[in-house]
RNA sequence: UAGGGCGUAGCCAAGCGGUAAGGCAGCGGCCUUUGGAGCCGUGAUCGGAGGUUCGAAUCCUCCCGCCCUAACCA
């Protein structure tokens, strides 16, 4: 059993496969799949599931495919497909040779809607969507309550065989325009599961899909292509979110009157939810379409494509989702546990550097003019493998401007008017003067060294309190950082006022852009892609809009910090 | 309202009738050339009320709260 995160023992699906397994359903055999519609990127949420579905696949010996569930010409893009794949891959799941579409099998569905309707079990019907709705019963107002009243049999519901299967054939053929006929399920319009009631199995719309071209006039629903498809390509478990649950009825009733062998099985967990952000395809929308992010990669999106250029790794993602467990629970996960899982895998391998954010000019006034000295510096403190660099160091530096002030509150160590402290890698160094522009402000310390410190250790054995980081100013190259905060202020971006919504949570100093940054040189031939720490700072990510004279870097997430902890408390 | 779900510490989550794991967050401390990392310590009687039982978070009953569905979206 892990004692580290996670959970212990088996989560209730686990469960329900293993005692499949062992009562030899499906031969022993388990087979998941992973289907999501090609309408938008992919978001931490959907790395649950897909996780999820793939981990069983494995850990039971089994067989893992992607399936894009394209029912809906009129929202989805062969754009997304390949957006979905890259990110599913970049996730590290593998699917092999098993990478299907809902639309290779509408021959199969077409067919099987025939055999339905031969057995009297689908009619064509011609009532408007808003006529199914009524007569399905949907729930009215009864004062201050709901009532769901019973449904009635749509006029169309007791067509012969012949009819319906020839207007089903002319509805292929294009000859009733869109929307004025659907093709239906005969079940029972007074079943408690309004899901039950008659549902649509085909509705007429011309549009041209991003597979089958004009092929195509009338599509399949959801439900009517779900479970077929699984069934088709051999699926044993069908995991979905919690939002399916009413629908599995249905996805049994219609795999139950068909032909059908194989016999999936679906089981719904709680999707995720994380604080701060939006899990939902609809908003991430609209936070790209009305421009309040830069897109569906922005690094604040919590698509898989955005987090992958804020410097996310896959194997933190991984580690988040099996922390995060699978339950019928739902609940709204801490985005400070997500961020625990970046850390600890970024502190495991990013190599450090030293970066100054918000420079402050230091001049080492017992330092000699022009002498430069090669510093030696511990690439990762936790990997020994990562071994050593040289850091220049010369008269005059830059220093974190919050590392120094004039008249330090108790707990701040750093550096202030007559005060020691240690450059990390390199020399003790004391303030000696301020110098101030007209208005008063710092713009320039003085300091002196102590020689004898080189490296940062004292010979007589005397401590300073505080360690801080620095850039050679001769040295340094100019870099911008990025500093991205949560998108939304409040924890569940849904609480709002009546009448509002979610853009109204909207954090609008959720991206910080620093200009003028000075990097060690080391940072020179940074590649898109590549991850640090800035010592004392966070984990960095190289952005792709970097060019060689001018860097562009994204942190990913601080550190812990103890002192702006602190600071807050004094603050009060 | 009907149908379907869920309810264990601030958050996530084990527990499957024998007397409440773990992680995150918080707090306190140790250590430290990152106020980082690491290490140690610290919190709940299980939505509520009854009942069954020697014994219940685990079984039963009733109540309360929250979520989902009521698209020719998925």
């Amino acid at each position: 059993m892990r004692n580290d995160g996670g959970t212990t023992g088996l989560d209730f699906i686990r469960q329900i496969i293993s005692d499949d397994v062992r009562e030899g359903k499906n031969g022993g055999r388990v087979h998941t799949r992973w289907p999501p519609e090609p309408n938008g990127y992919i978001h931490v949420g959907h790395a649950k599931t897909l996780l999820l579905n793939y981990w069983i696949a494995q850990e039971f010996g089994g067989k893992f495919n992607l399936r894009f569930d394209d029912t809906n010409p009129a929202k989805e893009e062969s754009e997304y497909v390949e957006a979905i794949m890259e990110d599913v891959r970049w996730l590290g799941v593998d699917w092999e040779d098993r990478l299907f579409f809902a639309s290779d099998y509408y021959e199969q569905l077409y067919e099987w809607a025939e055999y339905l309707i031969k057995e009297g079990k689908a009619y064509v019907c011609d009532l408007s969507a808003e006529e199914i709705s009524e007569y399905r019963g949907t729930a009215k107002r009864d004062g201050d309550a709901m009532i769901t009243p019973p449904g009635k049999d749509s006029p169309y519901r007791d067509r012969s065989v012949e009819e319906n299967l020839d207007l089903f054939r002319r509805m292929r053929a294009g000859e009733f325009p869109d929307g004025s006929r659907t093709l239906r399920a005969k079940i029972d319009m007074a079943h408690p599961n309004l899901n039950m009631r008659d549902p649509v199995m085909y509705r007429i719309v011309r549009a041209t899909h991003h597979r089958t071209g004009d092929a195509w006039c009338i599509y399949p629903t959801y439900d009517w292509a779900h479970g077929q498809s699984d069934a088709i390509e051999g699926i044993t478990h069908s995991l979905c979110t919690l939002e399916f649950e009413n629908h599995r009825p249905l996805y049994d009733w219609f795999l139950d009157n068909l032909p059908i062998e194989q016999r999936p099985r679906q089981i719904e967990l709680a999707p995720l939810a994380l604080t701060h952000t939006v899990l939902s395809k609809r908003k991430l929308r609209r936070l790209v379409e009305e421009g309040h992010v830069a897109g569906w990669d922005d690094p604040r999106m919590p698509t898989i494509a955005g987090m992958r250029r804020r410097g996310y790794t896959p194997e933190a993602i991984h580690d988040f989702v099996r922390r995060v467990g699978v339950t019928k629970a739902e609940g709204m996960v801490e985005i400070s546990l997500l961020e625990h899982c970046i850390r600890q895998d970024l502190n495991r391998r990013a190599e450090r550097r030293m970066a100054v954010l918000d420079p402050l000019k230091v001049v080492i006034t017992n330092y000699p003019e022009d002498k430069v000295e090669e510093l030696t510096a511990i690439n990762n403190p936790e990997d020994e493998s990562a071994g050593m660099r040289k850091v220049p160091f010369s008269r005059e530096i830059y220093i974190e401007r919050e590392d120094f002030m004039e008249d330090p509150p108790p707990k701040f160590y750093r550096l202030a008017p007559g005060r020691e402290i240690r450059l990390r890698y390199a020399y003790f160094i004391t303030c000696t003067d301020v110098m101030k522009n007209p208005s008063g402000n710092v713009v320039e310390l003085r300091c002196t060294y102590d020689p004898a410190t080189r490296g940062g250790d004292a010979p007589d054995g005397r401590r300073v309190k505080a360690t801080i980081h620095w850039v050679s100013a001769p040295h340094a190259i100019d870099g911008e950082v990025r500093l991205y905060g949560p998108l939304f202020i409040k924890e569940n971006p849904d609480d709002v006022e009546p009448g509002g919504d979610f853009l109204d949570n909207l954090d609008p100093d959720s991206l910080v852009v620093l200009t003028g940054c000075k990097l060690e040189p080391s940072l020179k031939n940074a590649e898109a892609g590549e991850r640090f720490q800035f010592e004392r700072k966070g984990y960095f990510c190289v952005d792709p809009d970097t060019r060689p004279d001018r860097p562009v870097f994204n942190r990913t997430v601080t550190l812990r910090d103890t002192w702006a902890k602190i600071k807050g408390r004094i603050k009060g």
